[in-house]
DNA sequence: GTTTTTGCAAACCATTTGCAGGGTC
DNA sequence: GACCCTGCAAATGGTTTGCAAAAAC
């Protein structure tokens, strides 16, 4: 989906170096189809024989998810994972079953934002929406939801 | 905020037993002000000499949780967090300096939502919108962000 | 009296860190 | 050659679990 060399440019573009463990990772995050936890990519690493530190995969990923070159979001279920992204203000809407995640752009969310804002008297700095269903594709399969 | 009875009023209807560490976790859970990790109520618990075990602490918030008498939030930071709230669907609004949070109604969000599925031709299942920003008090306080 | 709940401590899991060696610019 | 990055393994911190005793219904 993602091209490895968007996440080196976005390391390059950060100052960082362009190394063979971060070569390694951005490979790995754009084998993976939906969204991932850090230790999917440490098993992924070992299972391809890949010698990439646990540490590094962390490393590597925190790096990443500062640069905006991929995005952490949290599943209901409370688990931590990542899912790679274009750098712009978008939120993510994932596939309880598949796991595959679709960008959705703002549109009238910013204004509803706004508005709440102004009903409640809060400065609101910033906001996050998870969006949680089926894709088109399980729907057609009738797959049951996780 | 929040009234303790409330909370084993939830229980109660969800067929769980009204126990006395509950009722201390629920008194706990009252005393908060804003969100709050389980950590922190394990805290209060042995600076109250509240004799709760750790593990009660984890399980009545997750059998809350479940009851939907508190949500799990996740805090920017990647935190878990909970905070108590009314059992309807909405969304909060957290202070990031002080912590309190503020429930919000769905209002033009579920349009928006529908918007957003149709588009997409996935089937939305849930969403979860999370505000943080600062509070009104906090606001003319000038406290900076944390 | 039966079933649920508790508390403890140990187990677990994800994530972080210190540090010496190695790679990149 | 200087500085950044890696890997390892150990430390960490939050959360879960097994089990016998205690409490609720």
């Amino acid at each position: 989906m993602t091209d490895p060399d968007l996440l080196m440019q976005a390391l390059e573009r950060g100052g960082h170096r362009l190394t063979e463990p971060r070569r390694q990772v951005a490979a790995l995050i754009t084998a993976r189809r939906g969204h991932f936890a850090a230790a999917d990519l440490v098993d992924d690493a070992h299972r391809r024989g890949a010698g990439v530190g646990r540490a590094t995969v962390f490393r590597t990923l925190e790096l990443l998810a500062d640069l905006e070159a991929i995005e952490r979001i949290d599943l209901p279920s409370g688990e931590h994972a990542y899912v790679a992204c274009e750098p712009a203000h978008h939120h993510h809407l994932v596939c309880s079953s598949c796991g595959r995640s679709a960008e959705v752009v703002d549109g009238d969310l910013a204004k509803t934002v706004e508005r709440i804002g102004r009903r409640t008297g809060y400065r609101i700095d910033s906001h996050r929406l998870e969006l949680f269903g089926l894709c088109p594709v399980c729907q057609r399969r009738g797959t049951a939801r996780a």
